[in-house]
RNA sequence: GGCCCCAUGGUCAAGAGGUUAAGACACCGCCCUUUCACGGCGGUAACAGGAGUUCGAAUCUCCUUGGGGUCACCA
């Protein structure tokens, strides 16, 4: 049986990156009918942040990512939170101690600084050399501070196989002893994630490439202790330009920015699967039960992606003009609120207009500018090349327009768009050239969502007419 | 700086010794058309550089360059 987890530190929101190492380990396990577990990992008391598992919860359960296990939801190997296993560490680190593969440290940080002043390249073992095992444990009896260490060999090399970049191998020289617990008892990553991931059963651990050199150092403990190593799959990281990384400290969008932002979160989970990853075939929109079948480690990229907004935005253009009408009716509904809509308007046409040409939700207020922007336009628009209509023209034609829109009773497009086509051709102007200067006239916009007559019809007889009449006066 | 890793168009990426080096986004053009968008068709654009190995290298090896990671009582 798979089984992957999350484990993020509670220390700030949630980013795409994270999001995506979380959603690889979900697609892993589930793509092989695995357990995908969430372990918070909130060890580093000064930098956990309140509330912030709130919005993990909130966040992976938005995206569609559905752990098995987890603090909230409990399961066999609990608990699933790191504050809450102190004791749990403590008899291991001990243990780990007895089996040499650790020990106790007691060196001050005076020392430690002065230690690394001199240039030494890392810590020198210097209690492992001069504190016996019971020396060590009469000061700890006697409630001295201390740490746990890790003795690391002084000699050979480790490797392992990391299941996307191969073999990874590290000369132990190049590797610290570092410290396993703390002094204030909680362990450090550099433990908890072993003895964790050994606990909770993890058999593929996948997480960012950060770890990938320290693995080495992890895999010592697992055979220090006996325990079968895990297989690993390390994760490039998501890119905000080639030299620096998609991160909340320098201002970059996490997922719930891009929500507010208009997107839906199908599309960013699609999107962000993309970054990192492909299938085997050409597809490029996949909802969560396709990413499941099609994912693969073999897809998994060996080089850093960078974030690419447009991309994501197409994608979700994609998904909002299959969503059901009435869904995508809640979403604008706020836009149009906002905008102060409400009883101007109708939402339903409103709606037929712009799902198809939105791509991200908050496009609305611009694409709708020209509803309350229209008293001085600029009145060059009535120009255009292609269809020969200027002002002249439009100062001919409107008043016409104006005449025949009155003995008009049904103001839906359909009827609007029959009748004035006909009307185009009893006034000898081509109906393309009607429509442009009426559209004009009525928005008062070089773009808008919709043709002319689709205009009209939003208005309704009383403001297309206004709007008209106002544009001709200014004529 | 030491160590580890990576390197195909602007971006995401197929590609695992023999291909006209896919596809997508973006961009440009054309068509469709009551504007815009959608859609359809087409176009510009890439194997970082240099040595090898080989009949043959984007694919294998080495070097250079560039980039990333790591060297905490952070994860």
């Amino acid at each position: 049986m798979v089984r992957t987890r999350f484990a993020p530190s509670p220390t700030g929101y949630m980013h795409i990156g994270n999001l995506r190492t979380a959603l690889y380990a979900y697609l892993f396990a589930k793509a092989n009918n695995g357990k995908f577990i969430l372990r918070i990992e909130d060890t580093d008391t000064e930098r956990t942040v309140e509330g912030v598992i709130d919005i993990i919860y909130k966040t992976l359960k938005q995206a569609g990512i559905e752990y098995d296990e987890g603090p909230d939801i409990g399961g066999d190997y609990g608990p699933y939170i790191q504050s809450q296993r102190k004791d749990i560490y403590n008899h291991y680190a001990h243990k780990l101690v007895e089996t040499g593969a650790a020990y106790y440290c007691f060196c001050s940080k005076e020392r430690l600084a002065q230690l690394q002043e001199s240039g030494a390249p890392k810590y020198d073992k210097y209690c492992l050399r001069n504190v016996s095992l019971e020396q060590a444990r009469s000061k700890i009896a006697a409630g001295e501070p201390y740490v746990v260490r890790q003795n690391i060999p002084e000699q050979g090399v480790s490797s392992y196989t990391d299941l996307v970049f191969g073999e990874i191998s590290v000369d132990y020289k190049d590797l610290e002893d570092n410290i396993l617990l703390k002094s204030d008892g909680m362990p450090t990553y550099n433990f908890a994630n072993v003895i964790d991931d050994h606990l909770m059963r993890i058999n593929y651990v996948i997480r960012g490439v950060e770890y990938l050199t320290s693995t080495n150092k992890y895999n010592l403990i697992y055979d220090a202790f006996g325990w079968e190593r895990p297989n690993y799959i390390h994760l490039q990281p998501i890119m905000k330009d080639s030299a620096r990384k998609l991160s909340k400290r320098t201002g970059d969008a996490s997922f719930e920015d891009f929500i507010a932002k208009g997107y839906l979160s199908e599309a960013i989970v699609n999107y962000i699967a993309l970054l990192g990853w492909s299938p085997k075939d050409n597809r490029e929109k996949l909802s969560m039960r396709e990413l499941i079948e099609a994912f693969s480690i073999e897809g998994i990229s060996k080089s850093p992606s960078i974030f690419d907004e447009p991309k994501m935005r197409w994608l979700n253009s994609l998904y909002i003009k299959e969503m059901p009408p009435q869904a995508f009716a809640k979403k604008s509904k706020p836009y149009y609120d906002a905008l102060g809509l409400e009883s101007k308007f109708d939402y339903e046409t409103l709606d037929k207009l712009l799902q198809s040409r939105v791509e991200i939700m908050s496009d609305i207020p611009e694409k709708l500018k020209f509803l309350d922007e229209f008293d001085n336009f600029d009145l060059g628009l009535f120009e255009n090349k292609k269809l020969k209509t200027d002002k002249m023209i439009a100062k001919e034609v409107l008043p016409k327009l104006i005449e025949r829109l009155k003995r008009i009773e049904n103001f839906d497009n359909n009827s609007l768009f029959e009748n004035l086509k006909e009307f185009s051709a009893e006034i000898n102007l081509k109906s393309s050239a009607l429509f442009w200067i009426m559209r004009i006239a009525l928005t008062g916009a070089q773009v808008t969502p919709g043709g002319a007559t689709e205009m009209a019809a939003l208005f309704g007889k009383e403001r297309a007419l206004e709007r008209l009449q106002a544009a001709y006066k200014r004529l």
